[in-house]
DNA sequence: ACAGTTTAGAACCATTCAGTACAAAACAAG
DNA sequence: CTTGTTTTGTACTGAATGGTTCTAAACTGT
């Protein structure tokens, strides 16, 4: 019994996403971010509070949206290659410039906002738990290495590539690399 | 024949450095950035330019003190256990929370400030090459993979921890790991 | 048709932003 | 002491910031 509102709300959600994945927290302003999410500011104060509760709502719909995704197909992979299994989340993917919306955020705002901390490392908490599945599926506890230990290893060189991507400054050619420590 | 200036420009260059590396770029306003420079704004201007030129200039004291500080430490080290040289760059110190100012840099404006950017990528090429000094040192290149391979994967574990650890999320333990991949 | 809600959009708000202008102060050279 | 030069700190500026308010429109249930 009331007006309906215009925009769907998921599709804000991936433009305010998009905007902070790309430019940061700080750099986004609201002019940006509404455009981005194609609202003005009526709707958007109503429906979604303000910058930073749209900021924590974006994380969340990256965990839900490409985190998810990353993790199916960590988990969907053939059980008998661990660095193809890995691979891809190591490919060149032509947008390295925006990086990972974990690591932008981990390093953003990671030290100040509690809540965005709490979310980037829940998020890579379960990245790491997706590789170690891949790890221990590709029966990878053979060496003297343990799945867990090689898992955080992969972790961290995928956050390192992330940061060090933005600048321009990640080699590329991981496989052999890969396989020499699987 | 003039008034002398009555600030060092190290010490106020050092604060600037301080703030930028624990605060980031654009979270840091002018009033922050000019009380940890010690500076009002005339002097300020006029020593200095603007932001952006401060910012520049503190990533070079930051290549001049800390990066060098870290190269130094790696070259003079012990040519024998390429691990304990390298364990130094993963321990936790306790300033966990400003992180690395190189990480901060790559990932805050590594996109968007070409400058930046071609700092960033130049300390961290200064830490590669100290990295693989010690690894060809230590004679790291019997096993199947290249020590410049080996170069990389620290230098991405490194930035790695930097960002995770900003927000509370990088493991601690790390000899057993690096010493599993030397 | 009407009443009751909620939307959308623009006008508006105080605050903060980076940067400038300027006048007083502090020195050195003569 | 005077002159010339630079530093310093305050006052100021216009633009941009995130956020609020208000009016009119759009819709639903009765």
């Amino acid at each position: 019994m009331a007006r309906p509102r215009e925009f769907e709300y998921e599709t804000a959600l991936q433009g305010a996403m998009d905007i902070f994945w790309q430019q940061g927290y700080r750099a986004t302003n609201l002019p940006d971010l509404l455009q981005a999410m194609g609202l003005t500011r009526g709707s958007f104060y109503q429906a979604f509070g303000d910058k930073e509760a749209t900021y924590l709502q974006a994380l969340d719909f990256y965990d839900a949206c490409v985190v998810s995704k990353t993790v199916d197909m960590l988990n969907q992979c053939n059980a008998d290659d661990a660095t193809a299994c890995l691979l891809p989340l190591f490919q060149p993917n032509g947008k390295e410039a925006r990086g990972c919306f974990i690591c932008n955020a981990m390093v953003e705002l990671g030290s100040e906002n509690r809540r965005a901390a709490e979310k980037a490392n829940a998020m890579a908490g379960r990245l790491r738990a997706a590789i170690l599945g891949v790890l221990t599926r590709c029966g990878e506890g053979r060496g003297e290495r343990s799945p867990s230990d090689t898992a955080d290893l992969m972790l961290h060189l995928y956050f390192g590539k992330q940061a060090m991507g933005k600048a321009g400054g990640s080699s590329n050619d991981w496989e052999a690399r890969l396989r020499s420590l699987l």
